[in-house]
RNA sequence: GGCGCUGUACCCAAGUGGCUUAAGGGGAAGGUCUGCAAAACCUUUAUUCGUCGGUUCGAAUCCGACCGGCGCCUCCA
């Protein structure tokens, strides 16, 4: 298995630390508000890799942190006055209903930043003995010149970032490229006991007090959006690598932006649709689906319409996992069982994934198995149930436990015995009836009139089929 | 200006030296099945991979130049 590290911006044969284990951080969200469909294509992917690493026999521990302290939530309490810790615990909920929606796994740990306060005070503290953090009148910041690895891991360096700085003046730092470790208290605003006073802790670090506490010094990987790679994460290393002597982090892994109309999808640009609006219309799967089918590392656009194209697809699974739900019920003990390579495609599947996660392929690949799946069955009439069986355990491991792009938990819920079913049973037989009579002027306008209810209709020779769109 | 990503069919998108005269999805056209639909299957839809040169027996894939898109360098997944 090897994946590109921005690192050494190349691909790297995965080796953890200490096997089977695996610790896994990922940046999470400030919870302020609802997370952007842009978001969701990190949380997935990052997900798709969990998963994957769990189905290769690891022992994942994933951590995901919560930014519950920052400017944006400030900012928020006080045009709604309402106590930050209000606002951070409103999306924080609403956080874990999307990701849910979304199928992604919950992750080990969600560490949130307000309870790990002592943790970042410890580390800025040694930061401080060890003279790389300074402080000015409460306010504590990282002397970048005294890490000489700065810019390190998004190959930049001081001088570069001191030419063409637009980082904000600020008269108390000894050089603009310093950051704020500590920020002193100021009216109104949360805060915490520290050796410098009341004040409440930087952006930075967080995550690095949190990654070591839950997953130890030297992490296996750390993942993220691309714009984390400057400053974000670059100051982390600085941190944790300045603070301990250690490797901070082995692989790190960043995801491309979701575009739209070819420019970032972000809060400030305002060009955001939030994940939760387009749940309201699309399903997880559709929506994993059309992730899935680019390179997790690249920009990819969005749209309406390649959403749709990617639900094209998605129904395309469900509709062979459907008729292979059918077939197991039946239970033909019988029948023949036809010649089907399902290990070629187990094989393919893991070798495209092994290399660099590549979800496309994996993707292209289950398409194919579906196709041939499909010319099977249309070209036998009596199969034996085991070969169901098989094609059930392949598209379970891979598009459903890994992918997350199929669920046959959603298929045959349909004895509800709800109401609405039993409606829809009635005008199936009448239907029928109408058909043997030949009025098939009535049964289609049967079919369209339910069509236009959102259920759909299938005629096939064992009888008739529905589904609610 | 520095760093990184990127340019493959109507759209999306894999492929990074011979297995590929280029996967897969969507769309479009024709066909099989069906009373008709739907689903499914079959066929067609790039001799060509931004442009121009070079290396090689052989290049979408390596090298050079040029043209274009995006991102980071400031909060952002």
């Amino acid at each position: 298995m090897q994946f590109y590290n921005t690192f050494s911006k190349s691909k790297e044969v995965f080796e953890p630390v200490n096997p089977p284990n695996v610790t896994f951080y990922v940046c999470g969200p400030t919870i302020y508000d609802y997370f952007h469909i842009g978001n969701a294509r990190s949380f997935i992917m990052a997900d798709i890799l969990r998963r994957y690493l769990e189905f290769k026999g690891y022992h994942v521990k994933y951590v995901m942190n919560l930014t519950d302290v920052d400017d944006r939530i400030i900012k928020k309490s006080i045009d709604e006055k309402k106590p930050s810790g209000e606002i951070s615990n409103f999306y924080a909920e609403a956080f874990f209903e999307d990701i849910k929606s979304l199928k992604v796994k919950p992750a080990t740990v969600y560490p949130k930043a307000t309870q790990h306060i002592d943790d970042m005070i410890k580390l800025i503290q040694e930061l401080e003995d060890k003279e790389i953090a300074y402080n000015v009148d409460g306010n504590v910041f990282y002397n970048v010149s005294k890490f000489n690895d700065y810019g390190k891991l998004s190959g930049k360096n001081l001088e570069e970032l001191s030419a063409g700085a637009r980082v904000e003046i600020n008269e108390i730092k000894k050089n603009p490229l310093d950051f704020a470790l500590w920020k002193k208290a100021k009216e109104g605003e949360p805060s915490w006991n520290s050796p410098w006073g009341k004040g409440r802790p930087g952006w930075h670090i967080e995550c690095s007090a949190m990654s070591s506490k839950h997953l130890g010094d030297t992490i296996d990987i750390h993942a993220g959006g691309n714009d984390l790679i400057f400053p974000h994460h670059e100051n982390e290393i600085a941190q944790s690598e300045g603070a301990h002597n250690h490797k901070f982090v082995k692989y790190w892994i960043h995801f491309g932006f979701l575009n739209i109309n070819e420019e970032k999808m972000s809060k400030s640009l305002g060009n955001f649709l939030t994940a939760r609006e387009i749940l309201k219309k699309y399903t997880a799967e559709s929506i994993r689906l059309f992730f899935a089918q680019t390179y997790y590392g690249g920009p990819l656009n969005f749209s309406f319409d390649l959403l749709k194209a990617a639900e094209k697809g998605s129904e395309k699974i469900f509709n062979l996992a459907a008729i292979i739900e059918t077939e197991i019920k039946k239970d033909n003990n019988v029948g023949i069982s036809p010649e089907f390579d399902i290990k070629y495609y187990y094989d393919e599947f893991e070798k495209v994934m092994d290399d660099d996660l590549n979800t496309p392929q994996a993707v292209a690949i289950i398409f194919d198995f579906i196709r041939n799946a499909n010319k099977v069955i249309a070209d036998y009439d009596n199969i034996n149930v085991s070969f169901f069986h098989d094609l059930k355990k392949f598209l379970k491991d891979t598009a459903q436990s890994i992918l997350g792009i199929l669920d046959f938990e959603k298929l045959g819920l349909k004895e509800s015995s709800g109401l609405d079913d039993k409606l829809i049973e009635i005008l199936l037989s009448l239907r029928i009836k109408l058909k043997k009579e030949k009025n098939f002027f009535l049964a289609d306008q049967i079919r369209d009139d339910l069509n236009k209810l959102g259920i759909v209709l299938k005629d096939t020779k064992e009888g008739t089929t529905y589904k609610i769109r």
